[in-house]
DNA sequence: TCTGATATTTAGACAGGTCTAAAAATGGAT
DNA sequence: ATCCATTTTTAGACCTGTCTAAATATCAGA
């Protein structure tokens, strides 16, 4: 009946990867994710699918089942609440957190989660901008878009990233895309598919690659 | 130079043995305290032993080095900063406490702590009454006594209890006998040094067993 | 000092999770 | 339809932490 971290791990990855793509997700791009190799994933799927936690047939990549999604969403819960704690009582930075929630999110007292939602105020984001799962599993239906979406001309707001590598997040901080940012989307080049915002008064040119991992209001 | 949560817990629970008798902890008696068997624990005080975290010689028992001594007493402060962070902001029942800061005290991150710490408002005891180490190691030296030691007539008031059972708790909430609680010792009986105290107006009598695990002030 | 009871250690095995090296399946290009 | 590159799986090994069963130390008492 218990998950060992490990396991929560994977599933959780496979929850994160199986969002970007349709249908199942693969060996190769699972090992890549985890840090390891392809065979010692193929190892933990077989446990995994064991417990019933993913489908999974050889050569064919992997699916969560509900009962698998369920954890890897509860676990995705705890991360995010405690990343809003660290940051808006501990006084910690956005780019500090990660590491630190990522130890936290598999302390297993659901006691514990509820009432800590309870004393958060039930944030419904993470000082990313991540969406935050209800008890039950489900997810805030945001106002939100990709900047990549964004029409021309609109003022908008930064609400959050769904890329934390450091490398991203200082890249954010020195161009100034700070969350909750207001900034103007004033032109669109198709032939790269970056954009170009008015932000703090100046012009800022923000790649394609860049645009599609930043939600902002619309 | 990581300690698994095995290791954590093998030098917390030789920390709290040595502390009851002098000398080493024998294996037998450290089989006991962590539900397993006295073959494992040979086992994992070599690797302790590998690691510079404890001096062992075979059929000589164990004691912990200044490095091992260092990690235990850092479990125990996350530990009771955790109960402490549980119980006065997130609600929690005394009783309800110890399984969760079990787990919250592996999360390894010095900052995390430090901050915590800060949050608490530095915080010299648990809700329990047991003291907590600052960043050095350092225990508090408190203004403190046994209930079996304070004199006839004194004012007093709970400050902790040694004893964390569900029984012994579920005993001292029934009395009355709360944290911080004011009460009169009254009486002492010296044929079974049993005591009796003036709690919320009305005469309540304590066995001395009951009596030598709390802690109260003078 | 011998002996028996108890405490402790060794030996050998197993499960989780990992690795490397080798085998097998897949799928795209010809 | 076949061949090759790539992906994935298997086989066999290792490490941590555990167990049982058997061997060995220790210590108290006669």
């Amino acid at each position: 009946m218990e998950n060992s971290f490990t396991e929560e791990n994977y599933l959780k990855a496979i929850y994160k990867l199986s969002k970007r793509k349709e249908g199942g997700v693969s060996t190769n791009a699972l090992a890549e994710r985890m840090d390891t190799k392809a065979s010692s994933v193929t190892d933990m799927l077989k446990r995994l699918s064991g417990k019933k936690l993913v489908d999974y047939q050889k050569y064919q990549g992997v699916t969560l089942t509900g009962k698998g999604m369920r954890v890897a969403v509860d676990i995705i819960r705890k991360h995010r609440l405690w990343e809003v704690f660290l940051v808006e009582h501990l006084g910690f930075g956005e780019h500090e957190v990660h590491e630190v929630a990522e130890q936290m999110e598999h302390v297993s007292s659901p006691l514990l989660t509820e009432r800590l939602d309870r004393f958060l105020n039930h944030p419904k984001y993470d000082p990313h901008g991540g969406p935050i799962p209800d008890a039950d599993g489900n997810f805030p239906v945001p106002a939100r878009v990709r900047l990549e979406d964004l029409p021309v001309g609109k003022i908008s707001k930064v609400l959050g990233v769904t890329e934390h590598s450091d490398s991203f997040l200082a890249y954010m901080k020195k161009v100034g895309l700070d969350l909750g940012k207001e900034f103007t989307l004033i032109d669109r080049h198709d032939f790269d598919r970056s954009v170009e915002l008015l932000l703090n008064g100046v012009t800022v040119h923000v790649s394609h690659d860049v645009a599609r991992n930043i939600f902002v209001t619309n």
